[in-house]
DNA sequence: CTGAAAGCGCTAACAA
DNA sequence: TTGTTAGCGCTTTCAG
């Protein structure tokens, strides 16, 4: 102990000096690159953990002359849809990630097909990312892929939902009964309601995925706890037929001019804006899910009182800045699973309501 | 043209190349480290123009040895209040920045003493930090402040409040006037309301600085547009005498039993949960400012049924780390003056409204 | 399976 | 006022 190890902070140099070996075999451990005796890792790692190391990611991103690409799989989708925002907050998120140099790589497919997330899914092998972020459209299908990322050894989040049980490094999402339940609370308080319209889509009842029935349950069942003998009417209009939607609402309120009380589980909640536009009624409450363009545009013309949502992109954001910095330091996040806050959305407080990161 | 000049990111190399000078000339010109001859300062920032060249983040973190320092002045606090969440956003968003090894150096003055806060002033400029944050207690301190840092260009950021006209880099605060609107609006929505109680803190009628006069005033203007006919009752309770505000409270609801709706304009709605818990009225509804850990407990317990408010954690981070990437990065942010969003918090939606970048 | 050595692009003395 | 030079701490061939 002769010189400077005052507040000196240990670099990579110090580590392979105390274990006895080279940087290159500490890099090695580090990164899990494999090629290495398990009793030199061992070694190593104890080194790193006595001198409490972590590597400079400065010199790191530096000395690796790469982009960190991190591959996204998510499902098509339409300008102003759900999955459009996502996709936005991913790449905002990645320049925002400046000095680690993040590169995204977006992989979509179609959610009707699971051949079509297949072929992304080895497409993505095959350009072998640094990592990966995905949902949960096909469980099944996407436990194979994990597995197969496992393999590859390449780490891997989930955003908006997850599957339990598997090697995600980090997941953010949100519980969307909690979500159903506070739309029906700002729906309904502060009034005896006895009549709610619950309008879906019609796709929601064929086919094998419906991604809002939870939410769903949360309203209903909050209904059914604060409001006992309140009805809820379900009405089904088409997703891509604005005329037929109009003449489905016009019919349904015709002849229940009673119900005030109006809702979407889903995210489309603009589909009626134009019915409820040219149709206004007095003491008409609407509340609607997720901060898409159109909804919010929606709530400040006053056609929707409130928007309950989280910020879609700042969940891309965290997930994306959340599984870099893992690749950057080799550590695991403090928290693998995470919720976003659930946001109430109105006209008074839609203004700012931007991504700033 | 002879070579590998296809998808070539420029380095300063090409730049020092191009405009005919040292790597070390361009450093200064970007940084503004002065001693360069204009006519050279013009020919470089040319090239870099012209070359699209931005610094590399990591390299120039990894050559600069020492980490950045950020000094934030802010008031005194004590545990719980506004400025002590602030704090921690200051602390946990320095922590974020990683890659930055931005490092903060908290100051801390008496909002009653601009003697106190003049000695702050003067140890920052002594201990000559990368970057400052600041707010604005004392205006016309800050402004010699702010003429002080000019001169030693050191770049300094506003936080929660701003003064026009000065030089500052970023700035990031909320609009008061819409947060005391959007409180008003959750606490009589869809009622009659023909009586409120203002709740105010002692403090706030002496002394010079009443910080939360506007945030009163958009309340008091949206009950005069919205029901003309309301009275506004204004209680005055001490901040430090939890007694005392219980006989107030008690004598005043005494006497007007008819009040039922309650608000404070400032962030210490906690301080009449005790009153509220111990006299119970149904049909009371009560509406705060600020997400303090009390308040929130208030908020959970049912006492307060909204709290109006913005992320205060998060406001500290976006200063500090686009104060921190301008000062790596050389280039100003996009937007110099960014309002924050105002949050709806209620017990249905305040359980992960936390700091998670 | 491990080590040596050559940079990554920039900053900061120092020299001129 | 400007240029030269020696690293910053790490990754990555390439040898062994």
């Amino acid at each position: 102990m002769t010189a400077d190890n005052k507040d000196h902070i240990p670099t990579i140099h110090d580590v392979a000096k105390a274990a006895g070996v080279a940087r290159a075999t500490v890099d090695r451990v580090i990164y899990k690159r494999g090629g290495v005796k398990e009793s030199t890792i061992r070694k190593v790692n104890e080194v790193i953990e006595r001198l409490g190391y972590t590597a400079n990611p400065n010199a790191s991103r530096l000395a690796s002359r790469k982009k960190l690409t991190i591959a996204c799989l998510i499902p098509q989708f339409e300008e102003g849809d759900y999955w459009s925002v996502a996709y936005k907050g991913f790449l905002d998120g990645a320049k925002t990630i400046n000095t680690y140099d993040v590169k995204t790589d977006i992989h979509l497919f179609n959610p009707d097909s699971i051949e079509s997330f297949r072929a992304e899914c080895d497409s993505i092998i095959a350009s072998h990312p640094a990592g990966v972020i995905t949902n949960v459209v096909f469980a099944d299908a996407v436990k194979e892929f994990a597995e197969r990322l496992d393999e590859a050894r390449i780490p891997y989040a989930f955003v908006d939902q997850k599957i339990e049980g598997l090697n995600y490094t980090v997941y953010f999402g949100a519980d969307p009964s909690e979500a159903g339940r506070l739309g029906a609370y700002l729906l309904t308080h502060r009034f005896e309601v006895e009549d709610i319209a619950m309008i879906r889509l019609i796709r929601d009842s064929q086919k094998m995925a419906d991604p809002n029935r939870i939410r769903r349950m949360g309203f209903i069942d909050y209904i059914h706890e604060h409001h006992p003998d309140c009805r809820i009417h379900t009405i089904f209009i088409p997703p891509h037929d604005q005329d037929e939607t109009y003449r489905t609402l016009e019919a349904f309120f015709k002849e229940h001019p009673e119900v005030k009380f109006i809702t979407m589980a889903n995210s489309r909640i603009h589909l009626i804006a134009d019915y409820l536009r040219k149709n206004p009624v007095s003491d008409r409450h609407v509340v609607g899910f997720d901060d898409l363009e159109k909804n919010i545009e929606a709530l400040n013309e006053g056609l929707v009182e409130y928007l309950v949502t989280r910020h879609i992109p700042m969940q891309s954001y965290y997930t994306i800045s959340h599984l870099a910095s893992y690749l950057i330091s080799g550590k695991a996040p403090q928290k693998k699973d995470n919720l976003m806050h659930m946001d109430i959305l109105h006209r008074l407080n839609s203004k700012h309501y931007d991504f700033k990161v």
